[in-house]
DNA sequence: CGCTATCGTGGTACTGAGTACCGTACCCGA
DNA sequence: TCGGGTACGGTACTCAGTACCACGATAGCG
């Protein structure tokens, strides 16, 4: 981000606070950044461009950490990658903020900001593809674990952003431990063994016939 | 769904398909449909909105059909819901396929088709909040489970729209059994007993134990 | 020191989406 | 036959986005 391109951003922001992003001209934002409308384009490929982080560098760094997890450390790969996420948000601030008040109110601009996490549901995806193996198009249980993993990073980071989160990591390694233990109910809780047992009898029988032979 | 429109409608997936998005103009939709340009924009709002279908319906019939679940169908009920979102698509036929093959190449489309999903996300969302009870903000299981519901449904959409599947129906129940018996394991498989036993012995010895139990 | 290549910038002119407004034809009931 | 509503067509405008060119500063090189 240069000099330049600052300077564009926070007149941007500015006038989009005071005056509504679509009351807002690119001449105005220009203008007020003095600078001409050329430069804009040069720096920002579009009006909404200058609302949104370059997100290319935080999925890169994602993906690295998803491919750098060993096969017994997912749920820790996982939550990290998603830290790594938050944390971006985190950093900027008010402006993050002031971006979330706009995306809230511009169907335009929501629709952009869901296309971004899009792109780190697909890292997710792949990793969770690759690592149960399963063929694309039919690994349904991998895109419901890479949507719950996305869903549950957002939910933390807008109760951030709307200001109801004083430790936002501390809320996203609780809500990624939900998601673990919905998918993969044998990881969490060391010491409990799931069964599942398919039998005609009614559960209380089978409960009092298990308790019997553990005290064996 | 007036003549008119229908004939723009017609006019602008033809032009799509032939020249692409991008390379179309509204002119060149208005001519071929032998209209003028003011008569497009008084049926469509905008170039996309010529190719996605006025959802307002469907998301009402989805919203009633939640409302009108008892306490006891919960399953049937989201099944059901989804299942009208799903017939939808596969009622357009040949259309839904050549507006697939336009999301999947245009980011600013993909981007609308799934700011539409988020719609019907929300109606899952606010039925499921209702069902837990729980409060807005802090309710990660229903907005999880929501998902959970939409992906489903998409996975088996996307199935049908590429082809790979003739009973998308059916691949529904079955997508909707999988995300139920994730996130409610106790409603799934009739006859099954899932027990959660805390010992200190490893899981083969009690699932020995149990077996030996139950030929008592 | 002067010449040139390069890069960031500004300006101009264009295409195309979307809006506002007006004129007109047609249909339909009074 | 006469209003009045409705759907269409045309014109003119704003603004996003693209293409292109011209200018100035700076840096490297002869």
């Amino acid at each position: 981000m240069t000099e330049t391109a600052q300077r564009l951003r926070e007149a941007a922001f500015e006038l989009f606070e005071q005056e509504g992003y679509d009351a807002t001209t690119v001449d105005d934002i220009a203008d007020r950044a003095g600078l001409g409308r050329s430069t804009f384009f040069r720096h920002f490929r579009s009006k909404e461009d200058v609302i949104f982080p370059d997100h290319s560098d935080v999925v890169t760094r994602v993906r690295d950490r998803l491919a750098a997890a060993g096969p017994a450390d997912t749920p820790s790969a996982v939550t990290d990658a998603a830290r790594i996420v938050l944390r971006r948000y985190v950093d900027e601030g008010e402006l993050a903020r002031s971006r979330y008040r706009l995306t809230r109110t511009i169907p335009l601009l929501r629709a952009r900001e869901i296309a971004h996490m899009q792109q780190y549901q697909r890292e997710f995806r792949e990793f969770v593809r690759a690592w149960t193996g399963e063929p694309p198009g039919a690994d349904l249980r991998a895109e419901l674990l890479a949507s719950a993993i996305v869903v549950a990073h957002n939910q933390v980071l807008r109760r951030w952003l709307r200001g109801e989160s004083d430790s936002p990591e501390a809320e996203l390694d609780e809500a990624m431990a939900l998601v673990t233990s919905i998918h993969a109910p044998d990881a969490g809780d060391t010491g409990a063994t799931v069964l599942v047992v398919r039998s005609r009898r009614d559960a209380d029988t089978v409960a009092a016939a298990v308790r019997r032979a553990l005290r064996e």
